[in-house]
RNA sequence: GGCGCUAUAGCCAAGUGGUAAGGCCAAGGUCUGCAAAACCUUUAUUCCCCGGUUCAAAUCCGGGUGGCGCCUCCA
């Protein structure tokens, strides 16, 4: 198993800490607003890894967090006139209604930063007593930079690059520009909590590091997130935790691409955001997913209008194929199954390189074809590779679903309400063709393509479809 | 300006030394009165450009160019 790590920048061999065993976190939403597509795929890549891990015979945790206070909540709290807490809540129950709609599990443990005041308080305490951190008069607690010289190990910044770039606040106490904060200060009306500092909240970065040793202790074995948090999220959190550890925080640093609309970045700035709520009222949790899946996750994705609908016709073409073989009656041999055994071989085998599941999804279009083969010949092999390919795709949140309940689902979503004068048309058509007389036939169906339908003919009757 | 990612057919995309998966689109064929659908077949001598290493490079190295991301909040 190879996993490409972004700390070493390259593809290395999977061992984690402890023999067989996989302590896995992943940064997850701040809940100032709605879970957009970026959310979803990450929360995805994330449980894939999860569960194929487990596949492969470990014995894995997975964390993921809430952060469910920060300064964008707090300016939605004065918007709204919600208390903080009760908004960061409601999202956090609206943000787990929709992926469970998107069908990803949840992790195997949850953390929130309200639910760690005491942890970060005391990870800040003993950065401060190490030499690490320094509190300032107005009550902020800023990590120290300059005293962890490894800094910038992830992001290859070394700490004058960093200087470069960064903004000049001069109206704080940092001893360094790039000094971040640990803990800040509460204005008034703000929510908060005591701290040997006084009252106020935990800074963004350093949530992560003090749940994560809550969590699972000084070591990880593999840590993900957007490609959008190596810096300087997770250069701090590196900073934060082997600041205080002396240790080696996360064994493999894995960093998914970012879900682009129109070839830009979907971010809170620009609001241009395409929530899972909105699509999943267009396409089914596994279109989704499947759009997804097709490209590597280490990659950026832009989001085109055919980007799904492509999806869900592949989807459907499958889920056909696969409602005629299971309602056929075949019975599977021993010999069947071996042969379909096969499907989990090589999906392994794409796995197990970096979890390649675009190679994945490929090879779903050749067994697809074989089966409906074997399907035609009434084969007992058809039905083994059909158990097998959803047993085996399942780790994809694909192919899970009732063949025969998705294909009726998505001809009543695809079919088109067609005017009444438009079907008089197609019936006074359909009587030329039974008289055979083409001329008035095709004289109809050029009317009927003037009107924006197309018509299809078969031994039965026609359909008609919006062109 | 610094750092990182990326560049593969009309489009999406896999592929880290051995001679270009897959999908969409398109074309041809079978079928059909003709179409559509379905099925079969075809579609990159070539992987942004220029050098280099090698028996061999899309793949490694050096140098360019373009796109994107991060250096504010961000998955």
């Amino acid at each position: 198993m190879k996993v490409y790590n972004s700390l070493t920048k390259k593809k290395e061999e999977f061992t984690p800490l402890t023999e067989g065993k996989v302590k896995m976190y992943a940064c997850g939403i701040t809940v100032s607003g709605e879970a957009h597509i970026g959310h979803g795929y990450q929360a995805l890549i994330y449980d894939i890894m999860r569960k194929y891990l487990q596949k492969i015979g470990y014995d894995v945790t997975y964390a993921r967090n809430y952060t469910d206070v920060d300064d964008k909540i707090i300016a939605k709290s004065h918007e709204t006139g919600i208390p903080a807490d009760v908004y960061a809540e409601k999202m956090i129950e609206n943000i787990n209604a929709v992926m469970k709609d998107l069908e990803v599990d949840d992790p195997d443990v949850w953390l929130k930063a309200t639910q760690n005041i005491e942890n970060i308080i005391d990870f800040v305490s003993t950065l401060i007593e190490k030499g690490h951190a320094y509190p300032t008069k107005n009550g902020d607690v800023y990590f120290d930079v300059e005293s962890f010289p490894a800094y910038g190990q992830l992001s290859n910044r070394n700490i004058e690059d960093a200087l470069d770039g960064v903004r000049v606040d001069n109206d704080d106490e940092k001893k360094n520009a790039y000094d971040f904060a640990l803990w800040k200060s509460a204005k008034a009306g703000e929510i908060c909590w005591d701290s040997p500092w006084g009252k106020g909240r935990p800074g963004w970065h350093i949530e992560c590091s003090a749940m994560n040793r809550a969590a699972f202790g000084d070591q990880i074995d593999l840590h993900g997130g957007g490609r959008d948090l190596i810096f300087p999220h997770h250069e701090n959190e590196i900073a934060q935790t082997e600041a205080l550890t002396g240790k080696r925080f996360v064994k493999y640093w894995t960093h998914n691409g970012l879900i682009k609309v129109n070839g830009q970045k979907m971010s809170k700035s620009l609001g241009n955001s395409l929530l899972l709520t909105d699509l999943l009222q267009k396409y089914s949790n596994e279109a989704i997913k499947f759009a997804l899946l097709q490209t590597n996750y280490r990659n950026d994705i832009n989001v085109t209008d055919t980007l799904f609908p492509e999806a869900e016709k592949h989807l459907y073409n499958f889920y056909t194929v696969l409602a005629e073989i299971e309602g056929a009656g075949l019975s599977v041999s021993e010999k069947d199954e071996e042969f379909a055994s096969k499907i989990d071989k090589e999906f392994n085998d794409c796995m197990n390189d970096d979890f390649n599941t675009a190679l994945a999804l490929g090879n779903l279009f050749a067994y697809f074809k074989e089966m409906k083969k074997y399907g035609a010949e009434k084969d007992g092999k058809a039905l083994a590779m059909a158990n097998q390919l959803r047993k085996t795709y399942s780790i994809l949140g694909i192919l899970k679903k009732d063949a025969k309940a998705y294909v009726t689902w998505y001809d009543a979503t695809h079919a088109e309400k067609i005017p009444d004068e438009v079907t008089a048309i197609a019936e006074e058509r359909w009587t030329a063709r039974q008289q055979k007389d083409w001329a008035k036939s095709d004289e109809l169906r050029a009317k009927l393509t003037e009107l924006g339908y197309a018509v299809k003919d078969s031994k039965e009757g026609y359909t008609l479809s919006k062109l």
